[in-house]
DNA sequence: CCCGTAGAAATTCCATGTATAATTGATTTC
DNA sequence: GAAATCAATTATACATGGAATTTCTACGGG
């Protein structure tokens, strides 16, 4: 018994050691803690994680068919990240497939997945009213996912997850700016009922408008910050 | 010298050995020659291409991160691979974003590239009139790559570039479909003007209209395929 | 003072050993 | 004869050792 007690990892269940330590290392890149440019030191990352070397070698294979590194053969792993420009381009990039996610899953709804996507849309609501920060951004992203699990394309669904995971951290500022959640939460609305009635060409255009609105409000917050940093960046 | 001279493995250049062995099982996936629903023994493809079991770990590893494999924890990995409605779902997807990708490369379109593209057309019309297959497809790749890497956008590119190696052997095969090519390359060649004249609009619409055509093209190669297999799969 | 170079330290890369979990198959029991 | 149990085999998961490569540092020549 007691597996894996010493280090920094003393994580959840039934995972492999290099899927925590993959987790841990994505998460620190996304979240910015791990910055662009820096190289991850295999020994150093597994004497603070309290691994041994190999999980570590493996995550960092990981990380880099995601992009999220380079691997430079016998120099090692620096940290590619993602800068402002890959945000926007993200986001570009959604309003462009997530529509195509939204019309598949219209063509594809069923009464069990209508109450559902119904029930999460209504919590977040709740939330909103209840003011729950924490829950609302879990709701939000949980209808975006729920959709992508319903459009039932595995590759669709496994670009969304990966662009979707990019952007996580914009996505829970963007609730704290006046006004977003009331109007995503409207649009959601919107994309729901769409999808409900099985209409593929309102889901996508719904959708679209969604991620394009979401979008404005990034380049808004993206200014936002440049300006308080004093243009630095 | 002779770094590795044993087994089946005795490629490229610099390459890590994790990156050979990647390399392989993907082209064999991709290929099929590696089916669905097999699983990948470390021990048995370690003898196989004459390595030791580690780079065969990290190649799973990389497989699964880019969905082509799906790992059980102590269980193991089962080929994914690519099936019939991946490849549907993929000409889908890539009509929505591959026309974003000539978009961007026609707003930053430059001399040097506008030349380089322009030559790739023109020598693929002359392996055309050639008849020299091979270099046909080589062309078809490296126009859409090409591309793929003048919009600028790294998360884009690297999106693009998974699609495009999930598909790659069907692309191969749609040359040899009568009449085809020809118009490919008449469509390629309207793609690289808009380009070339940066007219962002035009050369998504261009796009759009030559990934649909090429995936009309695809159904009509399955459905030859599938009722010569007598309906089976 | 700068540049090049040789040796040492650090780091990646691959191989192999060991523990743990899953699977198989024989044996027993009802 | 079928189901259950437990030992033996197999396979994965992680750790560790050693070879090859790169990077750092100190030294000597120009």
């Amino acid at each position: 018994m007691a597996k894996q007690e010493a280090g920094g990892i003393t994580a959840g269940a039934g995972d492999s050691l290099s899927n925590r330590v993959f987790e841990q290392l994505e998460e620190g890149i996304l979240d910015g803690s791990i910055q662009p440019g820096e190289n991850l030191n295999e020994l150093k990352l597994s004497l603070e994680m309290g691994v041994s070397r190999t999980p570590v070698r493996e995550a960092i294979r990981m990380l880099e068919q995601k992009n999220l590194v380079r691997l430079v053969p016998n120099k090692g792993a620096v940290v590619l990240g993602v800068d402002r420009k890959d945000l926007l381009d993200v986001y570009a990039i959604r309003t462009y497939i997530e529509g195509l996610a939204s019309r598949w899953a219209a063509e594809r709804i069923t009464d069990e997945k209508r109450g559902k996507l119904r029930e999460i849309v209504d919590l977040q609501e709740f939330y909103y009213i209840k003011s729950y920060e924490e829950q609302i951004s879990e709701m939000d992203s949980r209808f975006h996912e729920t959709i992508f699990s319903y459009c039932e394309s595995r590759r669709l669904e496994h670009m969304l997850r990966d662009l979707h995971h990019m952007i996580q951290r914009y996505r829970k500022q963007s609730i704290a700016e006046a006004g977003r959640t009331e109007k995503a939460i409207a649009e959601h609305r919107l994309i729901l009922e769409a999808i409900c009635a099985g209409d593929g060409d309102e889901a996508e255009r719904q959708t679209v408008g969604h991620i394009n609105n979401a979008r404005e409000n990034l380049i808004v917050l993206l200014e936002k910050e440049s300006s308080a940093n004093g243009e630095r960046e």
